[in-house]
DNA sequence: GTGGTCTAGACCACG
DNA sequence: GTGGTCTAGACCACA
């Protein structure tokens, strides 16, 4: 686990998972924090990956994933662009939580524990977490 | 995703995860839920490798990795066994919990929601739930 | 695992293990401790099997073994008979003891133990069971 | 039984045992040792494959076992390296000890030999191994 | 019949 | 190029 600093972002990269979904996911927390305004360029494809010290073909297929997602644009000879519709943004936040509450609910009834069950789980959780 | 019957157990199997992953899951679950006994016999690799029409191989894949968590016990000669003990089973459905909880709370938070937020999106969407 | 008597001898059978390695195992250490004289008949195959509610083919295999190692010998129509010689008995416990301790020497080196450290380890594991 | 070098490692195989086993216990030897350092890489499972002439699978099978015990970590597209932390190289190196101990004193105890006699077989053995 | 190992070769995800 | 999963089919150990 290191962490390098590439203009405004900071990326915490550990190679023992995939570095493309790592990238998605940490530059998506910067979006949606707002270190990185709507309508923003990010860094080149060149750029990111030399700074992160990656093949550039990592960070093209990160980039790909954000543009699936809605979340970048890319324009031709111009670089890529975070998405300037703050709709989109908040939908694509939305969306992802949706999801996530899903699969977490689905998995933890699955294991055979109930809504009150797993409220609580994620109480004590959080006391351990306050006590380190 | 397709949904097959092997004696009193049921799966769905999609292609998109492993496939011994999701026998590992899917089965864990059901000695979770009772559906299979303390120290009950599981189908031998071969008859569960028909039924799913899979290669032995695969189940195979799915039954060791099920007895390294201590859910099964092989016998060679005899056949797969769900361990005797109920404090294995336990002992695994709490390591599960804490695991779906970890990812969990990791993802939420990524997207930049609070502990108070994740508590309020498992309580609304509790709530969609009941409505329906 | 549970306890099966048959005639003089006690066999304590667990199925995680090849059963035919413990009925070689026991009835050898039968042997060595005298339970079973020298020349003295053992019970037949079917007898075995019957007591110990396996199959004939699994006291089959154990009374193959033992014989290789030229601890009994069978006679056509008589039956299976331990040697009459102490000295093979005696002769098979050297040999066994050598193996073992020559196999015992060759793992603890190769973990990087010195033989001090050997002797050291053996001290502390017997202090630890003596203590239980 | 036959040798094989392959970069700065030797492998002994014979065909009694698995495969996968000896390359693990082998491998986790060269590592004990010394052989590779921490965090070093070791052959791809392709390479090693090759230089053992048996398949990648088998390979495979050996690197996964030797991950599960901490031993190594594994990087999708980069290869496959040794732990950087001695704290887990080291808790390996005891639990195989342990392991080692308690098999051999089994062994021995059912060939009817008491604490202090094995002890002495040790002894003696270091002895004749000494004048030779 | 049971589980377990191995081969040969395909195809995927990742860098 | 790396590791990872899957298939198809052989052969072994054990009951």
């Amino acid at each position: 686990m290191d962490e390098r600093q590439v203009g405004a972002l900071r990326f915490q990269l550990d190679l023992s998972q995939p570095i493309y979904e790592q990238i998605v996911e940490q530059m998506s927390r910067a979006i949606l924090r707002g270190d990185i305004g709507l309508g923003e360029k990010i860094p080149s494809v060149r750029e990111l990956a030399q700074g992160l010290r990656v093949t550039p073909n990592t960070v093209m297929h990160a980039y790909q994933e954000m543009e699936r997602q809605g979340l970048t644009e890319t324009r031709r000879g111009q670089g890529t662009f975070i998405t300037s519709s703050r709709q989109r943004v908040e939908a694509f936040r939305q969306q992802e939580a949706h999801r996530v509450v899903t699969e977490f609910l689905a998995k933890m009834r699955s294991l055979g524990f109930t809504e009150a069950e797993i409220i609580e789980q994620l109480r004590s959780r959080r006391q351990e977490e306050e006590m380190q």
